[in-house]
RNA sequence: GCCUCGGUGGCGGAAUGGUAGACGCGGUAGACUCAAAAUCUGCUGUCCGCAAGGACGUGUGGGUUCGAUACCCACCCGAGGUACCA
């Protein structure tokens, strides 16, 4: 019988269905492993092979461990919520609910084709009241604690109000706050500057296009990553995650973890520490003059009148002396009450251009310089200058304080902003290597020196130092004088979690009206008794926006909290004394994917997120695959999650993730027509003269191209507006352009893995898209080899045909027990394009020996069974008629002893440039070596009479003489 | 600019400081066949040579080593990430 995958596969996946091999218990005497891959967002698009890559890297990598005698959790899910859905919705009516649905089915039945062992029963789906529920009740948990940064942890919001009323908390002025004196607004308002998920009016990324915010990650150059849409700066009541919080244990966290280099460095450079000082500089004005608003009073230990001043945080406190202007950022709240009259005008026309300016423009002229003078000065601490302050749009509102101290010597931005408005520049810092008396004066340089090796001059008690040692040496100094600090800066910023969109998570909150002592009306949020959990999204019909501009959920007629019944009541029943508004923005895409390798471990549980048994039996994933383009993204958030969920007890282990393996994406091949500029039913074929100049490149579908040959005929009836083609042909042919891009449906280049399965068999395309490269390696897919691992299977199954019960040969046992030990470390190393070769050289090997002896066959299916399930356990079958699942057996062990050799074939060369080979025995020595090189006569002409100088010998490895 | 990773035949790619190019694709010659497909076998880095054989060869230049694709230094090229972050 003849290899047929087309029978095998659906038997073996209903076996496995009906007998559900796959199933994980919670507890087992085995010990544990967790491989999660992450989860897919279910596009209309449907999967490509791209996709399945990881998931079948670590469905190897599961079936390997089980095997080994592991209790191996794999689930899988869906991020079910998205803006793709909803946008399908605006446009065609479609609820996302029926389009996800849709989608999700269409997955299922693509996933099962390729036979992966997930433990369906453990399905989660983030849009799933019974899953979201518990991001809600988590939401929850972060409103209702804040980071104590003393024990380096979250705590209760109750402690937090224990220590204000101590008297523990402090305003910025120093004081102590009178909670017992402060009403409920006041009182909410304080908690809200403490809480790890907060409401605040903040500066957003608005994106009209979507009619949404975005977080950071989601915006790439000023665009939104989905939809490419322009993102605009925008003060907007939002509510946010508190993630600054974390930034220092989200860096250390990197270097417990087993990811690559490159994702903790992208990681890293998000969060962006950066170690410096914080500085007061003094304005120069009348010191006895009330602090100006915007300005802090400080009180140098030189002086004991309050001085007014604002703050800069600079990383280079070492060239201070070099300090010839100040800059603020054009939002700085200084910057109205230190103004001359003079400069008036021109500084409020250049603020509000800045203000008005895109984020898309502002990236975009990053090597335009502008700025304007405020007339005002302020006083260098150390040397008391006079320093005139600026205000450029090159320093940012978002990082530090907004205000930097200028050092064009040693700063490019600095010095650039100089050149531009003919400022002094310094110079106090010379590079190492460099004589004093080789330094150009600085009104010559073409760039400023920013290195930070090299030593200080004209810096006042810091001349002569080392940069390093003057940067601290400047700091102590500072920090003596009351006028400085040691500090450390993020570039993270807190995570927006409001979305003003339909499909995503409802938080669990409502707004109750109350009056601060002003008689003024205040919203304040108060998240629902987590019992009554879920708060479930309400149907609605129109997603778009409402007229009032409120988010799509006020459309929902019923939501409304009715807080003395606790229940979701018609709107028309808010009377803000017991019935309230709820809250009308939903949760980001990275809500539901944030935790949703804890609920794995106890998708069922309705009492708690998963139980403390579950959690203490799994601890956290020990292999996690998936793309890095979720490095800023979903791999910060789900860390945070996590670290928070530490903090209050629910998950057993700080980082959530043990080992990350990125895998490559798969990149398409793109196929292109030339469409003449003059005649748009005209096409020029690639090679024919002056067709680069008069034509444009078209994407053309890769199905009616063969070779990079056009199938004409197919093209004009692939779509209406080709109809009408004419061709300019070369040699007959129509020959098309190509070019690896990312593989997508707008490209044309989407090749579907359900086709590759039809044809070849789902074991094939898992073992092809192994054999095609290291599975972390980006790949152009093309399907020229995927002959060869179809013709290796075919040979796999021949070595089975004529099965015999004889004692097998050594060199039979040799080859298994080579394969055993080099599969096994190949999996080991996550090298699974090497094993598939393996496994090749193996079956070639059986086949010359003419072995089919089941003492070797049996396990080398065992080995072959994480790879090709379908195929191995059909075999397994065939081998041990009713035996249970193939999967069920033990992982089979190398013996070491069958691969013992008497002697060694020692490639010997001379000079290190190998010339022959030499037999000895296992036993030889040095000497023995020496002596058989001498005495060998293909030695003798390598020799040629001169002496041997020298004789390495590595034993089991090379002879190597030198002469 | 900075950070990370990479650069090996016609192509995808092997090689833990020890025979570079495993394995596969493609190419080529042959076997089987009336023929083709399928299958099987041999050859296939470059150059010189009828051959035996030899020289060269892992982006470039240096270094360490008996020996370097691998380690170190400098540079070139490519991919990805990131940026007025003070």
């Amino acid at each position: 019988m003849n290899y047929n995958p087309n029978d095998i596969e659906p038997k073996w996946q209903k076996y496995w269905k009906d007998n559900k091999t796959y199933r994980t218990e919670n507890f087992s005497d085995k010990p544990h492993f967790y491989v999660l891959d992450m989860f897919p967002y279910p596009s209309g698009a449907g999967l490509h092979v791209g996709h399945p890559l990881g998931y079948i890297a670590s469905d190897i990598f599961a079936r390997y461990k089980r095997l080994n005698g592991f209790n191996v959790l794999h689930p899988m899910g869906y991020d079910a919520y998205g803006l793709p859905a909803e946008q399908y919705a605006i446009q065609t009516g479609q609820h996302p609910h029926i389009t996800t649905e849709r989608n999700i089915n269409r997955y299922r039945e693509q996933l099962d084709k390729i036979g992966f062992c997930f433990d369906w029963d453990r399905e989660v789906r983030t849009c799933d009241p019974e899953y979201y529920r518990w991001t809600q009740w988590t939401f929850i948990q972060l409103f209702n604690h804040y980071y104590d940064k003393t024990l380096d942890k979250a705590r209760p919001i109750a402690e937090l109000i224990e220590k204000i009323r101590k008297g523990e908390v402090r305003d910025e002025q120093g004081n102590a706050y009178d909670w017992d004196g402060m009403d409920e607004v006041a009182r909410q308002d304080l908690l809200m500057n403490y809480r790890l998920a907060y409401l605040a009016d903040i500066p957003v990324n608005w994106c009209a296009g979507l009619g949404t915010v975005l977080a950071n990650d989601e915006v790439i150059n000023g665009l939104s990553v989905r939809g490419g849409y322009p993102v605009e700066r925008k003060l907007m009541r939002q509510w946010s995650l508190r993630i600054t919080a974390y930034a220092q244990r989200l860096v250390d966290g990197l270097d417990t973890v087993d990811f690559s280099e490159s994702l903790k460095e992208v990681q890293r450079n998000w969060i962006g520490r950066s170690e410096g000082a914080a500085v007061w500089f003094p304005l120069d004005v009348p010191s006895n003059a009330n602090v100006l608003p915007g300005a802090q009073a400080y009180m140098p230990q030189c002086n004991p009148q309050p001085v007014p001043s604002f703050e800069i945080f600079t990383t280079r406190p070492d060239t201070i002396f070099g300090v010839t202007f100040m800059v603020l950022c054009p939002e700085h709240e200084l910057i109205d009450s230190i103004t001359t009259d003079e400069q008036r005008q021109q500084v409020q026309d250049y603020v509000s251009w800045a203000k008005n300016r895109s984020e898309r423009e502002r990236q975009s002229e990053v090597k335009k310089v502008s700025g304007v003078f405020t007339g005002a000065y302020a006083v260098n601490p150390l040397t008391n200058e006079r320093i005139p302050i600026w205000v450029s749009d090159y320093v940012l509102a978002g990082y530090g304080t907004g205000a930097i101290m200028a050092v064009p010597a040693h700063d490019s931005r600095d010095f650039a902003f100089a050149r531009q408005f003919n400022l002094p520049i310094r110079q106090v810092v010379i590079p190492a290597g460099t004589k004093p008396e080789d330094m150009t004066p600085p009104e010559t340089w073409t760039e400023s020196i920013d290195s930070k090796a090299g030593i200080s001059v004209n810096s006042g008690f810091v001349t002569g130092m080392k940069v390093k040692d003057a940067i601290h040496a400047v700091i102590d100094k500072l920090d003596e004088m009351g006028i400085g600090y040691r500090t450390i800066n993020y570039r993270l910023r807190d995570a927006i979690f409001s979305r003003q969109r339909y499909w995503g998570e409802p938080f669990p909150v409502y707004f109750k009206q109350i009056k601060d002592a002003d008689g003024t009306m205040h919203a304040i949020p108060y998240c629902l008794p987590e019992e009554c959990l879920p708060l479930c999204l309400p149907e609605i019909s129109d997603f778009k926006p409402t007229s009032t501009g409120e988010p799509p959920l006020g459309h929902a007629q019923k939501w409304a909290w009715d807080e003395a019944n606790r229940q979701v009541v018609d709107k028309s029943l808010i009377d803000n004394v017991t019935v309230f508004p709820l809250e009308l923005s939903t949760m980001p895409g990275f809500a539901g994917s944030s935790g949703y390798y804890l609920r794995y471990m106890d998708p069922r549980n309705n009492e708690r997120y998963f139980s403390e048994q579950a959690v203490n039996y799994w601890q956290n994933v020990d292999l996690y695959v998936g793309g890095s383009e979720h490095a800023t993204g979903h791999m910060i958030y789900a860390r945070f999650w996590n670290k928070f969920l530490f903090d209050i007890g629910l998950a057993v282990k700080d980082e959530p993730f043990r080992k990350l393996i990125n895998q490559g994406m798969i990149q398409g091949r793109s196929n292109f027509v030339y469409r003449s500029k003059t005649d748009s039913n005209l096409f020029i074929s690639k090679n024919i003269p002056g067709r680069e100049e008069n034509t444009v490149p078209i994407h053309v579908d890769i199905n009616i191209v063969d070779n990079d040959i056009l199938d004409v005929e197919r093209f004009r009836a692939w779509r209406p507006e080709f109809a009408e083609a004419r061709f300019e042909l070369e040699d007959g042919k129509y020959v098309c352009g190509w070019e690896i891009e990312k593989m997508s449906k707008s490209m044309f280049n989407v090749q579907n893995p359900d086709d590759l399965v039809a044809r070849y068999g789902a074991d094939t395309l898992r073992l092809y898209e192994m054999f095609l490269g290291p599975v972390e390696q980006a790949k152009p897919w093309d399907t020229n080899g995927i002959e060869g691992v179809a013709r290796f299977l075919k040979k796999f199954w021949r070595l089975y045909e004529n099965i015999v019960d004889e004692v097998p040969t050594k060199e039979e046992l040799k080859v298994l027990h080579q394969t055993i030990k080099k599969i096994t470390d190949d999996i080991e190393r996550f090298s699974f394009n090497t094993a598939v070769s393996n496994f090749m050289i193996c079956t070639n090997d059986l086949l010359a020996l003419n072995c089919a002896k089941r003492e070797v066959v049996g396990p080398i299916v065992i080995l072959m069974a994480p790879f090709a399930p379908h195929i191995a356990e059909e075999l397994w079958h065939k081998l041990n008629p009713g035996a249970s699942s193939v999967f069920d057996e033990q992982w089979p062990v190398c013996d070491e002893s069958v691969l013992v050799e008497s002697s060694f074939e020692y490639p010997v060369s001379f000079n290190g440039k190998m010339r022959f080979k030499l037999n000895l025995p296992l036993t030889a020595t040095s000497d023995d070596a020496m002596q058989a090189v001498v005495n060998a006569p293909e030695a003798q002409r390598w020799i040629e009479g001169k002496a041997v100088k020298k004789l390495v010998f590595v034993p089991k490895k090379i002879i190597n003489v030198v002469i």
